[in-house]
DNA sequence: TGGATTTGACCCGA
DNA sequence: TCGGGTCAAATCCA
């Protein structure tokens, strides 16, 4: 993947080198910290701030920051529901100017805060997933899952499979929105569901609101490792993996395949749970950035594959690891 | 025939 | 009371 520095990160060059070398050891220390079983508390508020300075530095953005930690904490209320339909539409939206950080990726980066930040592991569990009666149409309607969007100009396949359960017309909105659950729902139990729906401004634009996580665990063919990016309970770890760290590289991951390859001439939106919408266009996505939860990473010890996992992790020790590498490229 | 989609009903929160 | 979100019977389709 092509690298482009924006002349605001030259200019930050040695705040970004401090920034890294200490989210290097922030890294290594939440390695030991997952070990530990002690991801998620307080505590790791100073590494999510500490990532988020660096991904500001390098988005040119740092003197965002002030208000990405607003929209973080604002985040800790409802992000869908009731009036006015779900997600938020006031958002500004931060565009081009040299984002080298995908939206999505701040998206990941602003999650991980909240969790981090926000909840305590009671709050998390219970704020983090939606939890539905029995019969019909008698639910708890949603009022605190975790959310995102993605404007895109057309179908996108995500890397999952899912099942169109309903579909509404929405007050003071031209078109209907389709609702959809994730095809392992009742097999597995997996909570995320999606919306879609046409913008109104845009016919030829579905806006994608994805809700909850996917615990199905058919990662391979899902990716779900890879971007059930607001994965509750979360502690979520924003880790950003150099291409040659990646656990799979894009062809291997459906979702990243799709979307980065959709996305190749197009501007992706993604807006995040709360005001804060954030643009990026293709030649700012980085395919390996990850946001790993706890859950994923049990899930992956349990099931093997998570040697290859925990290597990835381990190679932010090694002389070859993206930091240094970095670092190298700084200098 | 089984899985996916459509569509109207139902329930809950604002 | 209204509107959003979900359920489930009916229908479609491969």
């Amino acid at each position: 993947m092509e690298w482009s520095w924006s002349d605001s990160v030259l200019s930050n060059r040695e705040r970004v080198m401090e920034e890294l070398i200490q989210g290097r050891e922030l890294a290594s220390q939440f390695s030991t910290a997952y070990d530990n079983r002690s991801v998620v508390n307080g505590d790791d508020e100073g590494s999510a701030e500490g990532f988020v300075n660096t991904l500001l530095i390098l988005n040119g953005k740092e003197s965002d920051q002030e208000f990405v930690s607003d929209q973080i904490q604002g985040n800790s209320s409802s992000v869908s529901g009731g009036g006015g339909g779900g997600v938020n539409d006031g958002g500004s939206v931060v565009s081009g100017g040299g984002a080298d950080l995908s939206s999505w990726d701040a998206n990941h980066v602003h999650a991980a805060a909240i969790k981090s930040e926000d909840y305590t592991e009671e709050e998390i569990s219970c704020k983090s997933t939606s939890t539905f009666k029995d019969g019909r149409g008698s639910y708890k309607r949603r009022k605190t899952t975790d959310s995102w969007t993605r404007d895109t100009p057309g179908l996108i396949d995500d890397g999952h499979a899912w099942r169109k359960y309903g579909n509404k017309v929405i007050h003071n909105e031209k078109h209907p929105r389709n609702y959809f659950r994730c095809t392992h729902k009742f097999d597995q139990g997996c909570k995320a569901t999606k919306h879609v729906q046409q913008v109104q401004d845009h016919p030829s634009v579905l806006r994608t609101t994805y809700y909850g996580t996917h615990t199905c665990r058919d990662y391979f063919k899902t990716s779900d490792l890879v971007l059930d990016c607001t994965n509750h309970r979360d502690s979520s770890m924003f880790i950003s993996f150099d291409n040659a760290n990646c656990l799979t590289n894009k062809q291997e991951h459906p979702f990243f395949g799709s979307f980065a390859s959709s996305s190749v001439n197009e501007e992706l939106i993604v807006k995040a749970t709360s005001d804060h919408t954030l643009t990026s266009h293709d030649n700012h996505w980085l395919p390996s950035d990850y946001l790993v939860s706890p859950d994923d990473l049990m899930a992956f010890k349990s099931s093997g594959p998570v040697s290859g996992f925990s290597s990835s992790i381990d190679q932010y020790d090694g002389d070859d690891d993206v930091f240094s590498r970095i670092i190298a490229e700084l200098i």
